[in-house]
RNA sequence: CGGGGUGUAGCGCAGUCUGGCUAGCGCACCUGGUUUGGGACCAGGGGGUCGGAGGUUCGAAUCCUCUCACCCCGACCA
């Protein structure tokens, strides 16, 4: 049998399979702080990548980044009742502001706060207030903001980029004259969203409306992205929520219109955050570990010399530099191509071995032999053989299989959710869907059930023992009535149901 | 926060039930050599006081008490 890069493999042990890939391709790792995690540079690049492509299709739509504080004054977080009760129990809380030596050596808190300050789960409150001085007159609107930052939910069961207490995000906040304009904010975003997880990241995504039970707190409506893992389980990629004037009657964000009256504005909210680097993990990687998409890979393809002796070492050295130039020269996308030629002292397998598992797009192979006849040797990580080529060759195609890699990606990706997404129209299959052949090691089962249903609290109650959520309302769906397979009510809207991370 | 489990070298583990040689093994690491188009081999070497505190004992990784951390399953969640 074949070794693989990764033990063990997705079928044996998904979850230990995902914390491995997250090892081998030295993304991330736990960190001293429970519930925290240390981003590695490698993570940290995909990271990056990703801030770096949404940032400009944000500011492509019309937002500007700004900076707002680590810190929320308790009393902003009470003032919207929905808000606080959804997010309360996961606030890390700071009470005082001094250490002093304590009498059995240590340190102890001293200068306890007035106030303490909640670190922030989410800033809609402190951007809100002050966003609540920007707003004066219908000519300040819309003003639409974005910040990139951390945040902090302290979660009881945490996974490395999945759910951890401290996480890295953008969140978007903006304020608008009318609901109309407020939704389309919403769906625009949601749009950019569902346009960087397939086009960047080839992972494709289901956009839809979330039910009333797995709303934002204090939004009235809420958009997601939802993708299928390869576990067949559903993550949850991105969120854009139309906050109505719930955010702004709580925080007195109003503006006086043209006729000279006052009225509330309307908000909106949206983000994505390090999750989206679990999400590609989960999407491509295979059983030898990580699988990069060639347009958020930090390094797309690295240059490895192969050297026997002294001698030949500074002419390899060379060639492989005077590849690197031109390979730079190009550019895939808006991006030139990123390079690293890895010269360590290591054996050759070791060395493939590792940019493998860490998911590098293209491999570039280069030896005395291949330099006698200017050619190098090409493998790419979504198929397992490597071939000879002239130099030129590669050259001139290297952008295009770069897109082709990034393609393939996606196509796969596409072929297993829709392999794994269902139409099921009663509760019995339903629920045999949903339920593993074997119930002691359930292994990998079921995926997305795409059902007509009502949304209401029976069905969920419903849901609860199966362990399945409706994920979403799909956005892009026909007109079409049916029956709801939980209640034998009417319907006309068919939803998206999942296990889910 | 409820149920279960685990803490022994950087990582993975054995030893704990039945207390007793200098606390072992594999991988990784360092040195020397042989190798080198593929995740090497041989030899030598460094590194741990057994999660923490207290107790029992001539003697504790091993028994007792307390405590901390992590993992899995629930509940909660991006």
């Amino acid at each position: 049998m074949a070794k693989t890069g990764i033990s063990p493999i997705r079928t044996e042990d998904y979850p230990e399979w995902y914390q491995q890939v997250v090892k081998a391709a030295d993304l991330a790792e736990n960190s001293p702080v429970r519930g925290c995690m240390v981003i590695k540079p490698w993570g940290y690049g995909i990271w990056e990548n990703m801030q770096r492509q949404l940032d400009e299709m944000f500011k492509e739509t019309g937002h500007e980044n700004a900076y707002f504080p680590l810190f929320i004054p308790k009393s902003f977080l009470e003032k919207e009742a929905e808000h606080v009760e959804g997010f309360a129990k996961e606030c890390a809380v700071v009470t005082h502001h001094r250490l002093e030596p304590g009498p059995d050596g240590g340190l102890v808190p001293a200068g306890e706060l007035e106030e303490p300050l909640i670190v922030r789960p989410t800033s809609e409150m402190i951007i809100g207030s002050m966003f609540a001085k920007w707003v004066q007159s219908y000519r300040d609107l819309p003003l639409k903001i974005n910040q990139w930052a951390n945040v902090v939910r302290w979660e009881l069961r945490t996974r490395l980029f999945l759910r951890t207490a401290e996480f890295l995000w953008q969140e978007g906040h903006t304020v608008h004259a009318t609901k109309e304009e407020a939704l389309e904010e919403t769906r625009t975003m949601l749009d950019v969203y569902a346009e960087f997880a397939e086009n960047h990241m080839a992972m494709p995504v289901i956009k839809g409306e979330k039910t009333a039970g797995e709303r934002f707190p204090g939004a009235d409506i809420t958009y997601s992205i939802e993708a299928m893992m390869q576990d067949r389980k559903a993550l949850q990629a991105g969120t854009s929520h139309f906050l109505g004037q719930n955010f702004s009657k709580a925080q007195e964000i109003k503006f006086q219109n043209k006729d000279g009256g006052e009225s509330f504005a309307w908000t909106t909210s949206w983000g994505v955050s390090t999750r989206l680097v679990g999400a590609l993990i989960m999407t491509h990687s295979d059983d030898d570990g990580l699988v990069l998409p060639p347009k958020l890979a930090p390094k797309q393809i690295v240059i490895l010399p192969i050297i026997k002796n002294d001698e030949e070492r500074e002419s390899v050295m060379e060639f492989c530099r005077s590849l690197e130039v031109d390979l730079k020269a190009q550019r895939y996308g808006e991006d030139r191509l990123r390079i690293l030629i890895d010269d360590r002292d290591l054996r050759g397998g070791e060395k493939k071995w590792h940019h493998v598992k860490r998911g590098v797009p293209i491999r570039v192979e280069v030896g005395a032999r291949d330099i006698a006849k200017d050619s190098v040797f090409v493998g790419r990580r979504d198929q397992p053989k490597s071939t000879g080529m002239t130099r030129a060759d590669f050259l001139s195609s290297v952008v295009g299989t770069l897109a082709e890699i990034q393609q393939g990606l996606f196509d796969r990706a596409l072929a297993m959710q829709k392999e794994h997404t269902k139409t099921i129209d009663s509760f019995e299959e339903f629920k045999k869907y949903f339920t593993p052949k074997n119930q002691k090691k359930p292994g990998i089962h079921g995926g997305f059930a795409e059902c007509f249903f009502v949304d209401c609290d029976e069905v969920d109650e419903m849901l609860k023992p199966l362990k399945v959520t409706p994920r979403c309302i799909p956005v892009d769906q026909e007109e079409a009535s049916g029956t709801c397979i939980f209640t034998g009510k009417p319907t006309t809207t068919k939803g998206i149901f999942a296990k889910s991370y």
